[in-house]
DNA sequence: CTTACTGTATTATTACAAGTGGTACAGTGG
DNA sequence: CCACTGTACCACTTGTAATAATACAGTAAG
C-alpha cells in the first residue's frame, strides 16, 4: 500500500515546452484542482523519472521548483508532500505577473480569427475548469 | 521626409523575452491596434538596430519573423512595409494556439490571489486596448 | 556610373538553458 | 545493514540568443 502516489502526467513530445516546465504546469494544476490533495506524497524523482522514461535530474529540477514555489515539501529521506498553498508575492509581484500574463496571451490570439468574446469565453471555460469553487 | 518611419519599439532589460521576442511582439501588437497603419514603411534593420543599440542581424531576425508571419512584406531595395493581414491558420490550428495560449494564461496565474472575475476583466481590458474595433 | 541606402544570407564566436548520464551524500524506515 | 527518499554536484551534448563581420542583389538619387 505505498504506490498511492501515480499522479497522471503526460510529456507531450509535440509540446514546445521543456519537459521539466511541463511537469510544473501539470502539478500545479492537478494541485489547483484538487485532484492532488494537500498532504499527498508524490512519486519519487526516480520512480517518476523511470515512468516518464526520462533523466531524474529532470524531475528533480521541477520538484525544486514546484518547492521553491511553496507548492511541495520535503520530508527528509521520506519523499515530497502536497503543502499548503501560501502567498508569497507582493501585491506588485502579483499584479505584474497577471499583466504579463495577460499580454502574452493577447498577443498571441491577437491574429486568430477569433472575437474578444470568444477568447473571453475560452478563458473563462478554462478557469472554470481548475477550481470549481475558487 | 523620410523618416517617417519612428515606431516607437522598447527594449526593456528586466524582460525575460529575448530581444528579437520582444520586437516581434512590439510590433504585432502596434500593427494589430493601427498603430502601425497598413502600407506605412519600417524603420531599416540597420537603423533600427542603431536606434536600440542592439545587433542589425537581431532585427534582422524580427523582421524575418514577421514578414514569415505574413504580417510584412519587403519591397527589394526600398525596405520592409506593413502587408495586409491574411489568415494562414487552419480552424483546428488557430483553435490549438487559442488553447495553447490560454492555458499558459491560467497557469500563470491560479496561484495569484484573484479571483475568476479578476482575470477575466484584465484580459477583456487588454483586448479593448488593442482593437477597439475587432 | 557612382554612391548610398534597402533586405537577405552566411559564417564565426560567445553565452546560456535544457536534457542526459553518472556519482555522491544525508536522512528515514524496514 | 539495506533500500529507499531528496538533494547536490560534475561532465557532456544540443539548441537558442545575441553579437560581429561580411557579402550580395535591388533601388533611387546624384
Amino acid at each position: 500500500m505505498s504506490k498511492m502516489s501515480a499522479t497522471n502526467i503526460q510529456i507531450t513530445p509535440g509540446d514546445n515546452r521543456p519537459i521539466f516546465k511541463q511537469i510544473v504546469d501539470g502539478l500545479r494544476l492537478q494541485i489547483a484542482s484538487g485532484e492532488l490533495a494537500v498532504g499527498s506524497k508524490l512519486p519519487s524523482v526516480r520512480g517518476l523519472a523511470l515512468q516518464l522514461t526520462i533523466n531524474p535530474n529532470t524531475v528533480a529540477k521541477a520538484y525544486g521548483e514546484l518547492t521553491n514555489q511553496g507548492l511541495l515539501e520535503a520530508r527528509q529521506g521520506l519523499g515530497l508532500f502536497v503543502s499548503e498553498p501560501k502567498q508569497r508575492y507582493s501585491k506588485e509581484e502579483q499584479h505584474k505577473r497577471l499583466e504579463t500574463a495577460v499580454s502574452a496571451l493577447v498577443n498571441e490570439v491577437v491574429y486568430l480569427d477569433y472575437s474578444r468574446e470568444d477568447v473571453i469565453e475560452a478563458v473563462r471555460q478554462a478557469l472554470n475548469k481548475i477550481e470549481p469553487k475558487g
